[in-house]
Order: structure tokens, then C-alpha cells, then sequence
DNA sequence: CTATTCAGCGTACAGGTGTACGCAAAAGTG
DNA sequence: CACTTTTGCGTACACCTGTACGCTGAATAG
């Protein structure tokens, strides 16, 4: 037996989800992808994709977990990073964008699924992001603001950046310092006037 | 002749447009709307579809239009509430979501094709919502701060504002009312926070 | 009046889709 | 060794898609 059955079960299902994410486009989209079409991508036959997942809806909440590690991903390396110093907000701007940019087909799915139509999907999609908030939130709270102010906070900030990201991803390459400076200056705006309307409250 | 010619013309021309608006739905995105379930919702022939519009993507571009219409919308009326006083973040927001809810569909069209598949769509949305940028931006210069800074407010208030507003139309109507205020926060921290930080570095 | 224009229809076709079904062959099992 | 399991394939089918083409009937023009 040269391989396994398990593990080549496992490589045709890797093959499966490369093929769907390197099938990601500005132009096509996981909604817009065809079961057929993900097969041919990963040189199988249609009927053979059904051995590994049930129907594309599964396919895509698989990859959409994938983006979750993503994300993780991006938070473990912006705090190593804090530990060097600098500014927070900068330091975790550039994280993302640059996250981001290895993967823009993750966050393709990402963004685009967020406001697609299929249920499971966009549920996925907002257990990932919710996630990402939740973090931030805490970080917010530990800091010194009150639960409500922090998640205020943290909201408005994933959503300044997931903007930015969006925007980012469909722009120039030459464009991208200057959106992510502006992000940064967002942010910082943000954080500012919470800690003064904080203050203004406890003294 | 009981009508003429021009006017039947106009008649299915908004019965397809407004067929198109009615079958969008949080399930049903205008991308995975075909011509022919356009053609069935607006009581004609799949082929009659061409007497009005080259092909899907006309008829999208049309839609957006439609959109732009209702973004003006917002502004005046809540241009005309200033007048009568409260509070301009309060008010603005208020409103937003006001129209919003009177027209989810044309939201949910300018959501999900923001990050759509369809070029010429995801640039006329963008206009859309760029020409919504640049009116505030206005405001905001109006009211003392540099272009630099007024465009980052802009831009993020509407990042802020347009985020809940696809959260809004997703979640439970007992729900909004929550999502409305803390976007009211969200902006108000934004505000305070460029206050500050303006008046630091202009004396 | 006759002649022209044109919105709307029906038919037809080529091409794509998801998926049910049964077979082959290789791997695992005892 | 014989037997079972399981991955992958090919065929087949019903269905939906966009759209080319030619006709009809009514509104318009001269």
C-alpha cells in the first residue's frame, strides 16, 4: 500500500479547497461558483466531490473556518508585536492589512459571504467577525471602559477596518499605505473621543 | 387609442424594475436573480426582457440609480429636521435607518453588490456612496476641519452607518432600536475624538 | 385610407447545472 | 487467501439558463 486511504482522502478534500479558493476572484465569487466547476478546478469528477462534503453549502462553511484560523492568525502576530513596542492601533492596522494581502482570496470569501445569501453562510461569517469583536472588547474593557462603552468601540472599529480591507483588496497596490494611514487616523480618532467622553463621565 | 405607445412602454418598464425590487429578498440577491425570473415577476415574455434593457447587468445599473435617489432622499430629510433643531448625529442617523427600513430592498441591492462580482456595479454603488462621502466631508470642512480630516470622518462615519445599517436590516425589529443608538455613540466618539485631536494640533 | 414601426410572444437551441445510479479498482480486514 | 469498504468515474437525466429568430397586432405617420 503506497498511501493510505485516509490520506489520500484528506489530500483530494485539500485539493477540493485549494482549488475553490484559488477559483476566488474580484470576478467570481464562492456564490457564484458552481459545484462542476470546483471539480474541474480540483481534477476530480462532479460525483466524486460529493465523498467529501455533502453539497457546496458545506464547502463553503469549511473554508469559512478556514478564515477563522486566519483570523486567529492576525491577532497572535499583532500582539507578538506589541511586545515590541510602538503604536497599538498602527501595529494592528498593519497586521491586518498585511494578513490580508497573503490571503486576499479568504477575505474575498469573507467579505462577500458576509452579505450573500445563504444563511449558514453569512451565520458563519458573523461567528468569525463576532469573534474578532469579542477580543477586542476585551482588550477595550481590561484597558478601563465599561463593558457597553467597549463593545461600542470595538464594533465601530472592526467595522472601519473591515471597510478598509474591502476597499483595500479591490484597490491599486500603490494605494494601500495611503487607505491603511487613513485607518489608523480613524482609529485613533475613535479611541480619543472615547477616552474623553469616558472622562467626562468619571471623572 | 386607449394608451399610447411611449407610455405602455414606460408601464413594463417599471413593472420589470419593480419586480426586480420586489423578488430581493435577504435569500435572493439581484446576482442570483436571472432574467427569466425577472421576465416571470414582471408578467412578460423572457425575450420582451431585451426591449428594455441589453441584458441583466442594464437593469442593475438602473436599479443603483434608483439608489442614488433614495441616498439624496436621506439627506434632505434630514437636512430639513436640522432645521428644527436636536441633535445632528441623532438626527442623521435616525433618518438613515428611517428610509432604510421604508426601502430594504434597495439596501440590501446596494450592500450586497458593493462587493459583488459585477464590475460596473460594484463602481456605480461606489459612486453612490462616494457622492454620500463627499457631502459630508463638505459638512465637516464646513464646520472648521481640514479636507484630510474631514474626508477620514466621512469616510468612517459611513463605514460606521452603512455597517449597521446591513446589520439593521438583517436583524430583529425589536433589535434596531439598539443598533441605532449605539451607532449614535459610535459617531458621536468619532466626532469628539477628531474635535480633540484638532484642536491639539491647532491650538 | 395605406404603410411603417415596434412592444411583446412563442418556439427553438445549445450549453450549463445538480445529482442519482452502478461499476471499477484499490485499500483495509480477518 | 477471500471478503468488505470506500474513493473515484462515467453515464444519464431532468431542469434551468440566455438568447436568436420570426411572427402578430396595435399604435403611429403620411
Amino acid at each position: 500500500m503506497a498511501i493510505s486511504r485516509t490520506e489520500q482522502k484528506e489530500k483530494t478534500r485539500r485539493a477540493i479547497i485549494d482549488a475553490t479558493l484559488n477559483q476566488l476572484s474580484v470576478e467570481k465569487s464562492f456564490a457564484s461558483l458552481s459545484l462542476r466547476e470546483v471539480a474541474r478546478g480540483a481534477g476530480i469528477a462532479p460525483t466524486s466531490f460529493y465523498r467529501h462534503f455533502k453539497d457546496m453549502e458545506e464547502l463553503g462553511l469549511t473554508l469559512v473556518d478556514e478564515c477563522g484560523l486566519t483570523l486567529r492568525q492576525i491577532m497572535r502576530k499583532a500582539r507578538k508585536r506589541f511586545e515590541k513596542g510602538g503604536s497599538v492601533i498602527q501595529t494592528s492596522v498593519y497586521t491586518f492589512m498585511e494578513v490580508m494581502e497573503t490571503h486576499p482570496n479568504i477575505f474575498r470569501l469573507l467579505f462577500h459571504e458576509r452579505s450573500g445569501t445563504t444563511h449558514a453562510l453569512r451565520k458563519a461569517v458573523d461567528r468569525e467577525i463576532q469573534f474578532f469583536i469579542v477580543e477586542l472588547t476585551d482588550y477595550i474593557q481590561a484597558v478601563g471602559y465599561e463593558k457597553e462603552s467597549a463593545v461600542a468601540q470595538a464594533e465601530a472599529m472592526v467595522a472601519i477596518v473591515f471597510n478598509a480591507g474591502a476597499e483595500s483588496l479591490a484597490a491599486k497596490p500603490s494605494q494601500r499605505k495611503q487607505i491603511e494611514q487613513r485607518v489608523v487616523q480613524q482609529l485613533r480618532y475613535l479611541a480619543m473621543g472615547a477616552k474623553v467622553l469616558h472622562l467626562s463621565r468619571n471623572g
